[in-house]
DNA sequence: AGGACGCCCTGTTCGC
DNA sequence: TGCGAACAGGGCGTCC
């Protein structure tokens, strides 16, 4: 079974399954070729720079932040990936077909090969000294699930509206349009409420929900059609309805994506 | 500071 | 049925 077999939205809990199938595929084989095909999604790098830095090296570990994958190498340099809205790896062996739009193609010692691809060149693959480096330059906030309840607290003193809060990454990195939606629907929250309004047990109750519906999507690998029938995402579409109140739901363009969600359930006060 | 908007991109879905 | 418009949205830049 091939897990990214799926298309979804990387988020962090796609990212987080990403890596794991990363773990699960890639580490302490020796890469004998690296192939740029998209070479626009190169951030600071070049196919040449990025080919040495690779060639000949083994990724020993890997880590996530938000939605950005960090894989080690043995020489100490990171190679960084972000999905955009498409991305996705896959791991196969040689004699298959690589996916199409392969961006990055990465071949082992062993035979199989590892490709990042990008059917709408959204993405971005980069190098770093290592990811806090990075994370600090890039600006990044904290990991959405690396946040605990006082700090968020702390980054809730803010004037922007819930939904854009909670997918600024620069605030808290992981959560996009998609999981915010779900995020708000099971906290009863509008969208459109600004986050220093919410009083405390409010916003305690999005806490609980921002890290519910991340560990939870975690544990069934992101994988759509396992999601709970009470959650909004599997209704999130065209005529549907609040699996809680039945009543239809409503889109709305919000911090410059169309948010669903309930406006029965999300009352804002 | 933060929101509104446009842009990048391309596969899918919609309306006529 | 066919075709073009609209839409999907992560991240960035610009403007107000």
């Amino acid at each position: 079974m091939d897990p990214m077999s799926v298309p979804i939205m990387p988020e962090l809990p796609d990212v987080e399954v990403y890596k794991r199938y990363l773990d699960a595929t890639t580490l302490h084989q020796r890469i004998d070729r690296v192939r740029v095909s998209v070479p626009e999604l190169l951030d600071g790098t070049t196919p040449q720079a990025l080919g040495r830095v690779l060639h000949a090296r083994r990724i020993e570990s890997s880590r996530r932040h938000g939605k950005y994958l960090f894989a080690e190498t043995d020489r100490g340099a990171w190679l960084v990936l972000h999905f955009g809205m498409t991305g996705f790896l896959r791991y196969f062996q040689h004699g298959e077909r690589a996916p199409q739009h392969a961006c990055l193609e990465v071949r082992f010692a062993n035979g199989f090969h590892l490709a990042y691809a990008a059917p709408r060149k959204l993405g971005r693959i980069a190098l770093a000294r290592d990811p806090c480096w990075f994370v600090r330059s890039t600006g990044l906030g904290p990991d959405a699930l690396a946040v605990d309840r006082a700090s968020f607290r702390r980054l809730a003193r803010s004037r922007r509206g819930l939904k854009s809060w909670l997918t600024h990454q620069q605030t808290i990195a992981g959560i996009g349009n998609v999981y915010s939606d779900e995020i708000l629907f099971q906290a009863r929250l509008d969208p459109r409420r600004r986050v220093e309004a919410l009083g405390v047990r409010e916003l305690d109750r999005l806490y609980r929900s921002m890290r519910r519906v991340l560990t939870r999507t975690i544990s069934t690998q992101a994988d759509p059609s396992r999601v709970p029938r009470s959650f909004l995402l599997p209704h999130r579409g065209m005529g549907g309805r609040c699996p809680r109140c039945r009543g239809r739901l409503r889109r709305e363009p919000i911090a410059g994506r169309s948010a669903w969600y309930c406006p029965r359930c999300q009352r804002g006060h």
